[in-house]
DNA sequence: TATTAATAGTTAACATATTAACTAAAGCGA
DNA sequence: TCGCTTTAGTTAATATGTTAACTATTAATA
């Protein structure tokens, strides 16, 4: 029988890690006053000069309408701001403000340390294991929502 | 340098396993009125007869706050009920009302062949080992927060 | 070119997550 | 037994997730 132990269930184990790696991140997060969503918008503009919300909503997995009020806090908090296309002006582009340019010097180091240590607690090739097992599973197309 | 790749970090990959995973699944719920939270507790108090509500945050990983919610809607619709303890009148049961029960015989078998399918989508070896690496993962002692 | 369909962003309604604080009830030691 | 501490559940405030609907704009097509 399919599922027989709940608490090992792929879903429950996805939830349970998320539960046991996240916490560590969110006390930096929340010690620099950004929330998770927050610091997953910013870590994208680091590298990206500028975005439009769609795709900032890909690379974040934060859903679009989740974005709008993520993005509306961290431009009240002076850390970015929009500007609409002018080519299509359907599109808005979201970029970090000098502010939160300079935020990442702060927190970055922080949280890259944090990382390290997660990855150092579990051997090299277990976490190369586990990352590409997720990424098979993750490219799993959806079913066809008929 | 730690965390070069945002997007293959090991959060994001979790985050996007469930996003690859999960909607097949919440469909399913809907149909049934139900959301994957309040599934969730059903599926534990359908093999638990009664339990308090702290052990159902434990097994459901829903956060106890949350779960106050989730079991208010649930005695709402008639699904569960709660009862306090009599020995320890702190805490208080729940429990799956006759008309809970009865739904398990309609979303289970949908949800378990659901669940069937998934795992039929990758081999044997890699849906274990990932399993594997989750167990090892989520077994982490949590960083002391002083 | 007028219409229609598709896209980007947003709003709305409801449910849940996160963190802190609060109440009631036990447990515990002077 | 009194006072202190812990525990179970809940409430509160704010942020986010989920789904559907809505607006403005652009693309597509007859």
């Amino acid at each position: 029988m399919a599922m027989q132990d709940f608490s090992r269930s792929l879903p429950i184990m996805l939830y349970r890690t998320l539960d046991a790696v996240m916490p560590r991140f969110r006390q930096i997060f929340n010690e620099f006053g950004l929330t998770e969503q927050q610091w997953r918008v910013l870590r994208v503009l680091w590298e990206q000069e500028s975005i439009t919300i769609s795709e900032l909503s890909d690379l974040t997995l934060i859903p679009a309408p989740s974005l709008v009020g993520v993005v509306d806090r961290l431009t009240s908090n002076g850390l970015v701001d929009r500007r609409r296309s002018t080519t299509d002006r359907r599109s808005v582009f979201v970029y970090a403000t000098d502010a939160g340019q300079k935020l990442e010097g702060e927190v970055r180091p922080r949280v890259d340390r944090a990382y390290a240590e997660l990855r150092a607690s579990v051997d090299q090739e277990s976490w190369d294991t586990l990352i590409a097992g997720l990424e098979q599973i993750s490219s799993i197309e959806q079913p066809s929502s008929e």
